[in-house]
DNA sequence: AAACTAATTGCAGAAAAATGCAGAATTATC
DNA sequence: GATAATTCTGCATTTTTCTGCAATTAGTTT
């Protein structure tokens, strides 16, 4: 005996459905896909896209739904964005924690700029004794709260838009010392691209700190793996460690687990 | 110059986006990578530059980015420094703005620390092209909010009480540069003793600071007249201006006016 | 079952929104 | 101060929405 399936059943809409039906309908398709478009929806159900309009403004009235132009969202449907916060702070703060793990007693330590770079200067044992050269005033001045660290700024021209200093200045101030280990945050990280990020100086200063560093870690929220900047820091086997806030056995690692060190 | 990398792998963005689905890929962007351009928007997105712009505008006047020439800026990136109990506020304030009538366009300053300085740093006109040193992250950090503004951060020892750069480095850095005009803080001004501070290595700076300088203005409220602190770093004739919140016939002022022009 | 009322649906035309484009104005950059 | 990039402005086009209104259907009453 052999059963053949004449059609495939997909969200079957029954023509002739009713009102309620209909909704219904809406509400899975939006749970299924956060969003509806009202003509998708007139061709699917079949009906005129007034109806689908009528329909998509009782259910937004009923709450149920969020109604904007062409279509609908879900409710649920919101920015990424905390007013007044870091974005992903706790993300960041649990990069921190586990960056702050590779510091010991007595290290010699290069850090770059960025928010997490700040949260792991603020989250910094109170007692431990180090010494910390940086390129961001911002990471500078949290770090030179604890009172047994040794505080280098690396100076030069002070970027309006990193808030971390660059030019030739920078540059040649970095080649003259010797770190046991470098902090950076990427813009980007890829596997086949490496470490990208957007701005040309930004770029310039990053070299030259991995250059003069025994160990570089890169500090970075998942979320930034796999993208790409415009242009390239170094290849992944320039770097000891990546830094994530996801579990070491996380799938997105897996790959990169091959060149570096992930924590 | 810009090295442009030719693969681009970013969060693809579905076609036939809504309004508001562009709105948070474009917020989840600047969360990431702490800036946007309108041109990579625009590409990603596959709408027209103005469309970008319009987003831009809408998300800004949301107040959920910041919206600069060419692109957007995560807001959260501004830093959230602010010293709001600072002692003797106004006085310090019409010390500044004194101050800053010394300066003029395309000059060349160098600063010094402490809040009488910051506050002028704040107090900078919007357009004032010119370009500062200074050995203070928190100066050089108000600064860098003034678009027209260079600014220089001299390196070093982060100083914990003083939070400006000490040491060797930054002396020699300082004996490197020529400035038309050097504002000093001073924590004692004295007719014999002159300016007189109480830190050792901040003396080393400021003495370094002043040989650095064509012209040397001291900043200090009127309560600190006729103090005396442990450590010369200059005489009175060393310098060029004295700039204090009192009204210029104070008689506080009439002895100083013999070795410096008093503002 | 007929008649009546209320709800639903589709449609035409007007209104509003969204988008892209051209040229002018402004801003950045060197 | 010239050049290039970006933004603004007004406008045309397309898409979506809104507003009656007529046709249809469903439900109720007599």
């Amino acid at each position: 005996m052999q059963i053949t399936l004449k059609s495939f059943k997909v969200e079957q809409p029954i023509s002739n459905m009713l009102k309620k039906e209909r909704h219904a309908f809406i509400i899975k398709q939006i749970n299924l896909h956060n969003k509806v478009l009202s003509s998708d929806l007139s061709i699917e159900l079949k009906v005129s896209e007034d109806t689908i309009r009528r329909d998509l403004n009782i259910l937004s009235e009923e709450g149920k739904i969020l109604k904007v132009h062409g279509g609908a969202l879900s409710k649920s449907f919101h920015y990424p964005y905390q007013l007044n916060d870091i974005y992903a702070k706790d993300s960041k703060k649990e990069v921190a924690q586990k960056a702050i793990k590779l510091i010991s007693e007595g290290m010699v330590v290069l850090t770059g700029g960025g928010t997490t770079m700040i949260e792991m200067a603020r989250l910094m044992p109170e007692e431990l004794e180090a010494t910390f050269f940086t390129v961001s005033p911002l990471v500078a001045l949290e770090l030179s709260e604890h009172k047994n660290l040794t505080v280098i700024l690396i100076g030069g021209q002070l970027s309006k838009n990193a808030h971390i200093n660059i030019g030739s200045k920078t540059v040649t101030d970095l080649l003259e010392i010797k770190v046991d280990l470098c902090f950076l945050g990427a813009n980007g990280i890829d596997l086949k691209e490496g470490i990208t990020d957007s701005d040309f100086e930004v770029v310039q200063v990053k070299k030259a700190m991995i250059r003069s560093a025994a160990k570089v870690a890169i500090m970075s929220i998942g979320e930034k793996l796999d993208s790409v900047q415009k242009m390239k820091v170094c290849s992944l086997n320039n770097l000891e460690y990546l830094i994530t806030d996801l579990q070491q056995d996380d799938p997105k690692h897996a790959a990169y687990s091959k060149f570096v060190k992930v924590k």
